[in-house]
DNA sequence: CCGAATTTTAAGCGAATTTTAAGAATTCAT
DNA sequence: ATGAATTCTTAAAATTCGCTTAAAATTCGG
């Protein structure tokens, strides 16, 4: 899950994007709406945070522009006015949702999954066959027996899931999970994979990743 | 579906020339604007990649010189800049479509499907008869049984079900699919013609795939 | 700052795929 | 019917690609 944070106060910024990487985001930050902006633009974010007063580009304007071109990416506004008046601008700019500083780290989060949920329309769990992924607790079942996933383990797994029975390319592996764009030359795949595997298939029976030859891997159920 | 990309850095240029053929096109490449040029009028690509700043002939003008040749070919430009000027001259200079660097390669690879839609008009699958691709899983099935393909087959075959009811020739076979251009001399493409019959045929059966003598192959519905 | 866990790199192996090559079979014109 | 051209078939050679390992680098907690 990617998110952008558009923020020019150093501190929080830092303390958002730690906490968001800690909770397996891909974090990517803008200190200006300028910048903010043309980031939103050229990448699929699944949520965009967005300080109200930054330099450049106002708050409201990046969001208005994001919203004109990428209508489904969910925008929440972090801002320290609360005046009944900038509420009302800002949903009119198109902003899903809006968070007062100061606020907890935990309700942002909450606010966060709710965007999520409504564009994907899941719950906080994956599944495929009889793997589940819960992905508030980080726990992965096989089964009834627990397994400990490492981060980059879960999130290859959480990707593979989330497009379960669509063949992941290589490419879009190493962009979504790895936040990589322009090395192709890294076997760093196949040894998750080959972990992956290891820790999920069983003695005996076919993995539950696919390896297809040249392209890349899917979960195909059967 | 065969792409030519016109860009002078090597780490890009990798990138996508192995992301691209992931998705199964024929991929050519050209690291200066004269080069770009000539290959694109020489040969015909489904869509042309275009980076702006590149050394020889500049991307701009390479771009006016195909489109005075080649309308229909679409045309998108890669750029790093994002004045609303050069966005102006790109578009006046008969491209269709631009994007700006970084991107994420799935972006890329949308807006080369808009393009590709337009003149094609396809799906993520292909029928023909009882014979189903789908694209997205790469599986192939011949009524319920599926069948095993490897990418050279699976590309082949799917040049063969684009083009149904028309003659492919051997030259354009082994351009649109193999990416080769001059070596007339091999017989690679029997040999996969006879893959695919092998694995699709049924006894007894005519093969699903044609022969017209001296000129190439057919899938003609009955 | 150290040590453990995680992540990444690199290399060898082996299997699957792709290509080459050559003889057999077929087609077509004369 | 015959011979030349073309296509089919097969097997073997060449290549590519993914799997596996081990070791190096990095991160992170104490």
């Amino acid at each position: 899950m990617r998110v952008l944070i558009v923020e020019d106060e150093k501190g929080i910024l830092n303390f958002l994007r730690d906490g968001l990487k800690e909770e397996n985001f891909a974090v990517d930050t803008a200190q200006d709406g300028n910048t903010g902006l043309e980031l939103a633009l050229v990448n699929d974010y699944d949520v965009v945070l967005l300080d109200w007063m930054i330099p450049g580009i106002s708050g409201i304007e990046v969001c208005r522009q994001i919203k004109k071109e990428k209508r489904s990416v969910p925008i929440i506004f972090l801002t320290a006015k609360d005046t009944v008046q900038d509420t009302v601008f800002g949903l009119e700019a198109g902003a899903n949702d809006y968070i007062r500083k100061p606020f907890q780290f935990e309700e942002l989060l909450a606010r966060i999954r709710v965007q999520l949920r409504s564009t994907n329309e899941e719950d906080s769990a994956l599944t495929f066959e009889d793997i589940y992924l819960n992905l508030d607790t980080r726990q992965v079942f096989k089964g009834k027996r627990e397994i400990q996933l490492t981060q980059k383990e879960f999130a290859l797994l959480e990707f593979l899931i989330r497009n379960k029975g669509k063949v992941c390319t290589r490419t879009r592996i190493i962009e979504h999970v790895w936040d990589i764009h322009f090395d192709s030359d890294t076997s760093v795949i196949d040894v998750y994979i080959n972990f992956l595997r290891k820790k999920l298939d069983e003695d005996g029976k076919e993995s539950c990743i696919n390896t297809v030859r040249g392209v890349g891997y899917i979960m195909r159920e059967v």
